[in-house]
DNA sequence: TAATATAGTAATAAATTATATACCAAATTC
DNA sequence: GAATTTGGTATATAATTTATTACTATATTA
């Protein structure tokens, strides 16, 4: 039990440094506008203000600005919820992906680099165990 | 070669939501304060101003006041570089240290309740998996 | 239907973070 | 040894983020 949360948790830092990469603000965007950006790239479907606001932990309050200057800069829409007409839900638009996409071409491009460090065999290996890995993160996920 | 990328890029989004319990701030640190401890404990290793400032794109500038108000809460030591008398090696004192591992405690605790959702043979495969991949991650690392 | 809860907006002050310029002392280069 | 670079500090200003309180309109509940 333990022997294997040891190198769930090895697994972060051996990520950190791309995880660091997301965090870089790319150009125009604050670190909160890109934040939001990027937590509804991860999350592939349109969600309500109040929905990104609890996952990031910002007060509501600060959405309301924050929203309106993503959308005035063309990163996102906002349309009302037909099925709860107080709220709203904000999508990426366009723009919004590539924006996020641009940080994650640079990871895929650091990690096809550092890959020839391994040898056939080993990316074989990597291969197998990644896919192992993330099938089963999922199936943990789905509660 | 690209089946694997899409693989490791894929695992990033399943580590998301612990990441983003990282970068909740703890109580009393702000944003960047947090960042930098957090810097320091990935890094497990002693850091020069300049380090810290140029890896986490923070100015100097700010970093002088940054450090100071670590120090004075007590999450950092600094002292002079003997090697280059004119810059500074920062360190986590022990309450840095346990105020970084609090937060991997609850990832570690998370981790251990959705375990169950998978049986003892997935369990398994799971470790063998990990510790695959941190293995050659590491392996890939090193230049 | 009245009372209450919820999603979002508005506005303001205080704290944090970003940007720019200038400076000192140690290190490096010539 | 003089000129230049580099690690860090000091200071002022602008932009962003946090925190607080009050408000509107729709949903929910009794």
């Amino acid at each position: 039990m333990s022997e294997i949360s040891k190198e769930y948790i090895e697994l972060i830092p051996n990520l950190f440094k791309n995880f660091q990469r997301l965090n870089q603000k790319s150009s125009c965007l604050t670190h909160l506008q890109n934040q939001i950006l990027e937590f509804l790239f991860m999350n592939q479907q349109p969600l309500t203000i109040k929905q990104i606001s609890e996952a990031l932990n910002v007060p509501k309050q600060q959405m309301t600005d924050l929203i309106k200057r993503l959308m005035d800069q063309g990163y996102i829409t906002k349309s009302q919820n037909r099925v709860d007409k107080r709220s709203f839900v904000i999508e990426l638009t366009e723009q919004g992906k590539f924006s996020q996409q641009e940080k994650w071409t640079k990871i895929y491009q650091n990690f096809i680099n550092d890959l020839t460090k391994l040898n056939h065999e080993e990316q074989l290996d990597l291969r197998y165990a990644l896919h192992k890995v993330n099938y089963l993160l999922k199936k943990m996920e789905e509660s």
